[in-house]
DNA sequence: GCCAACGTTGGC
DNA sequence: GCCAACGTTGGC
């Protein structure tokens, strides 16, 4: 069973094209527990992630990406001269973790926020659930289907029917 | 362990 | 730029 994920990234921060344009990526900076325990815990190599253009207008999913490496330690917080420095974590402790991704398709239509809120069919996704801030969230079949049919993608060929 | 102050996220 | 909703921090 291939793990579903959303994963937030603004765009004019590290957009889908620069994804593309780098072929792979570590998923460094995170830095709540709650989106590090997936990323440690729960997501496997080949689950697929929505990857989701926030603080932009109109905020959207831009792609499809999949996970390459397992949770490993986010080495950014032992870098002092890193914005993503944490001065409690150790080599010992690292205390952040993150995956590496690789994009897998672009949305040839991007699937905005407010598509995805307009429709029923996504009615309890924790994305459009008011105040909902975690960066990575998980995703059901259903949602993820209908977030790719939305953005002129065949599930199928995407997810491997 | 409580909780006020503060910082961040992210839509609008 | 505003601000609601959280998460984190630190004094007590």
């Amino acid at each position: 069973m291939t793990g579903l994920w959303l994963m937030k990234s603004e765009p004019h921060v590290y957009a889908y094209a620069d994804l593309v344009a780098d072929g792979r990526t570590h998923w460094d900076g995170v830095r709540n527990y709650q989106a590090r325990n997936m990323m440690r815990d729960q997501m496997k190599e080949g689950d697929l992630v929505l990857y989701y253009h926030s603080n932009t207008k109109p905020p959207h999913v831009a792609g499809v990406a999949k996970v390459v490496r397992e949770g490993y330690p986010d080495h950014t917080a032992l870098d002092s001269t890193s914005k993503y420095f944490d001065p409690k974590a150790t080599a010992d402790n690292p205390r952040w973790s993150m995956v590496d991704l690789e994009p897998v398709v672009e949305c040839p239509t991007a699937v905005s926020l407010e598509t995805i809120k307009s429709d029923p069919l996504f009615e309890g996704m924790p994305l459009i659930r008011r105040g909902q801030r975690l960066s990575i969230q998980p995703v059901e079949d259903v949602h993820f289907r209908r977030v790719l049919m939305l953005a002129g993608l065949d599930a199928d060929d995407v997810m491997g029917a």
